[in-house]
DNA sequence: TTCAAACTGTCACGAAAGTTACATTTCGAT
DNA sequence: ATCGAAATGTAACTTTCGTGACAGTTTGAA
């Protein structure tokens, strides 16, 4: 009922790390303006063309992002879970949507439309403040990401990116990152193969096992010398 | 003189893409709380370990700015000149310090520190807004640039790099572009070799000519349809 | 229990970039 | 005008990744 997912969406809001930091009051409001949205699996939280120009913060489930890339390309960025927030208020971003978001299960967000967004910045100026914060997270994971495109042999860019994929995640001691090896190479702009041969190599020296759908890092420190070398 | 100074600042941050459609009082708000400063050949604007952890707004000069990628390598991420911001308020960032930035030239800078961000901030809560909309430009930036380092290959990706460095300067009929193949290449993560090989392809089939210390972009739309291709 | 779909492991071949090294051209300062 | 530093053009060789194809394994639902 929509009591339920109202209260849900504020323990998000509350727990997230973008938000955690700022009053009750704000959190409240903004799940007071916003509009709880449910989406069933492979549908698109931002399609081109609708008129959903504000801000959507997951409440649950888990989402894939893609950004355009010249040729008609998308590149599948991410994977989007609670708390994390699909951020386009197109008066900043301009042009066509940068990013697209296609939910992988069902799941709830919360849609804060630029008027709602005005409303609460009426009484709450903060929220802008808010909004750099997360703006400025978006930046810094982007900028890592091309840094290590850029600067890494596909080796060690893997082991960076398993070990970022679960940083994000509670601290475990053997964390396991639920993803197959032909999305994962898509996410890097590498083939399956390749990805393969590396997980393979990477299980002989003992540094992760490799399961059906899922990895396990099971030595971090390891990882991190190959990505580091 | 100071006054000079001021006002060059003024009229550059009211032309800046991020501030131009704020009031004039928070031009001159900035201004005022800021500080300028002037860096020499070499100099860092943000070096670590010093307390400086606002913005800054570059006035005049140029400068590289480089990202920290793991194993202690820094890549070049790309060319900053007057109007574009060096952000880093660390309340949100955190941990080390993501991007450097150096001086290539003698440059003027207005220095945003936290404490002046703060007072602004008190009179001017759009501040915060102005602040957002820099940092979704960053990232969007940043996302442009690792989708396409992901999904493409270098011949493609080097065209595509050469269109967005020179989209953004003034629009002209046989644009520009003013940098070495070794720098370019370190830029993109490639060989100086391997970018020399690609631009003398391009050369041959009339795109570009190649000068020394500069590439001059002779038919854009076949540039850009091998970023397509 | 069975079966189909999804996922992983592996092979051979071709293409492309990295590495290292050296020659040539251009620029700017003395 | 000359010289040295900086930048560009080229070459042979090695490594690595991409391509396409196929077999084996796991999963979950009928």
């Amino acid at each position: 009922m929509k009591q339920d997912e109202e209260d849900l969406a504020l323990s998000v809001l509350g727990s997230s790390e973008w938000l955690k930091d700022y009053s009750p009051s704000l959190h409240q409001q903004l799940v007071t303006e916003g509009r709880i949205v449910r989406l069933g699996d492979g549908e698109w939280a931002q399609a081109e063309g609708d008129d959903r120009h504000g801000l959507f913060i997951v409440i649950g489930g888990s989402l894939h992002s893609y950004c355009a890339a010249p040729g008609d390309r998308a590149v599948m960025i991410g994977i989007i879970g609670p708390g994390s927030v699909l951020g386009h208020t197109t008066r900043y971003s301009g042009g066509p949507r940068l990013v697209t978001a296609v939910c992988v299960e069902p799941s709830i967000l919360l849609e804060i439309s630029e008027a709602a967004l005005d409303r609460i910045a009426a009484g709450s100026p903060e929220v802008w403040r808010a909004i750099a914060g997360f703006a400025y997270g978006h930046t810094r994971r982007a900028l890592q990401m091309a840094a290590e495109v850029i600067s890494l042999k596909p080796r060690q860019r893997l082991a960076a990116r398993l070990l970022a994929a679960v940083e994000s995640g509670e601290a475990v001691e053997r964390p396991v990152f639920r993803i197959n090896q032909e999305l994962l190479g898509e996410m890097m702009g590498l083939t399956r193969k390749t990805i393969n041969g590396h997980l393979s190599a990477f299980e002989r020296a003992g540094l992760v096992r490799v399961g059906y759908g899922q990895i396990e890092l099971s030595d971090c420190e390891g990882l991190r010398q190959i990505a580091n070398s």
